[in-house]
DNA sequence: TTATATGCAAAAGCTTTGCATGGGT
DNA sequence: ACCCATGCAAAGCTTTTGCATATAA
C-alpha cells in the first residue's frame, strides 16, 4: 500500500548491500524484493519461506540476519518466541496494534506518544537511540482507520 | 527491594495456585518464593535453573509456563530468543530501559507515558487490555538512580 | 579469477512432552 | 487412595553453522 516506501527501500537495501562489498544472488534478490512488496509489518523466516519458491531455509535465514545487520529491517521477537521483521525505514516509524481477538498486528503511528516517548526518555537521563511500543486489546466500536 | 509487592504476590500466587488445583511440591515452592524475591524484572528459566538448587528444567519450565498461564507472570521474549518473565502485579506496572552500553534492562515507571498510551488507544478505538514499553539508549550525562 | 552466495544436511539452543516414580491433601 | 508434581530422557522447533558447489563481479 506504500509504494514509495517500497522503492526508496529497495533501492536503499541495494546501495547498502553492495556498498558492503555484497552479491546479488537469486535467492538474495528474490528476498530482498518479497520484502519490499510484503515485508512492511512484522514477517517471519518462515513467511518468506512459505510464499517464496526461491530460497532455502539458510539463504533466507542468513539474508534475514544480514539485513538486519546494516539496519535494513527491524526485528522483534513476538509472543512466541518467533523472530519478525520488518522494512527500516528512517522517514517512517510506527507501533504495533495486536488484535486479541485476531491475533493480528497492526502498525499505527501516534505523534503525541512519540513525544510523550521522548519527554519520558529526558526525565530517565537517556539519550534515545530506539523504542517500541506494542499495545494489546480490541476494537472498541466502529475502526476509524484504514 | 519492594517488601510489600514481593508478599502481596507471594499470598497471590499461593491463593490462585491453590484455587485452579494445584499442588505445591518442592520444586514449585522453590520456584515460586525465588521469582518473589527475585522475580520483579526480565528473568529468565535459565536464571532460575542457575540460582536454584531445587528444581530441574521441566520443573521449573513447567511452573513458569503454568504462573503466565494463570496470569501471575508477564512473559516477553528478549532480543536474544529466549523468554523472560516478571511478576505481574495489578497494582503496579512498569515499562523497560535497555542501557545500549550493557544490554541491562531496568524497570522505569512513567505516569505521563501511561497517560499518552491511554490517550493513544482512544484515539486508535481500541479497548486497551495491555501494553509494553521498550525504550533503548544510553544514559546521557551522570545516572540520576539508584 | 577470486571472493561471495547458495543449498543441503547436520548441529545448536531453548523449550516441551512422555512416562515412571514420588509426594501432597 | 487419588491425583498432581517431579525428574529424566527424548523429542520438537526455530535458527545457526560447515562444507562443497555454483556464480557474481
Amino acid at each position: 500500500m506504500d509504494q514509495a516506501l517500497r522503492d526508496r527501500w529497495l533501492a536503499q537495501a541495494d546501495a547498502t548491500l553492495s556498498s558492503a562489498g555484497r552479491r546479488a544472488g537469486a535467492a538474495r534478490t528474490a528476498i530482498v524484493e518479497w520484502l519490499a512488496r510484503e515485508g512492511q509489518c512484522l514477517v517471519t523466516a518462515q513467511d518468506v519461506l512459505d510464499r517464496l519458491p526461491q530460497g532455502s531455509p539458510s539463504s533466507v535465514y542468513r539474508t534475514l540476519d544480514e539485513l538486519f545487520a546494516l539496519g535494513l529491517l527491524h526485528r522483534f521477537h513476538g509472543q512466541d518466541g518467533v523472530a519478525r521483521y520488518e522494512i527500516a525505514d528512517p522517514l517512517r516509524h510506527h507501533h504495533h496494534f495486536i488484535d486479541e481477538a485476531s491475533g493480528a498486528a497492526r502498525p499505527f503511528t501516534d505523534d503525541e506518544l512519540e513525544r510523550a516517548i521522548e519527554a519520558a526518555a529526558r526525565r530517565l537521563g537517556v539519550r534515545l537511540t530506539g523504542h517500541e511500543v506494542v499495545i494489546r486489546g480490541r476494537r472498541s466500536t466502529n475502526g476509524t482507520q484504514s
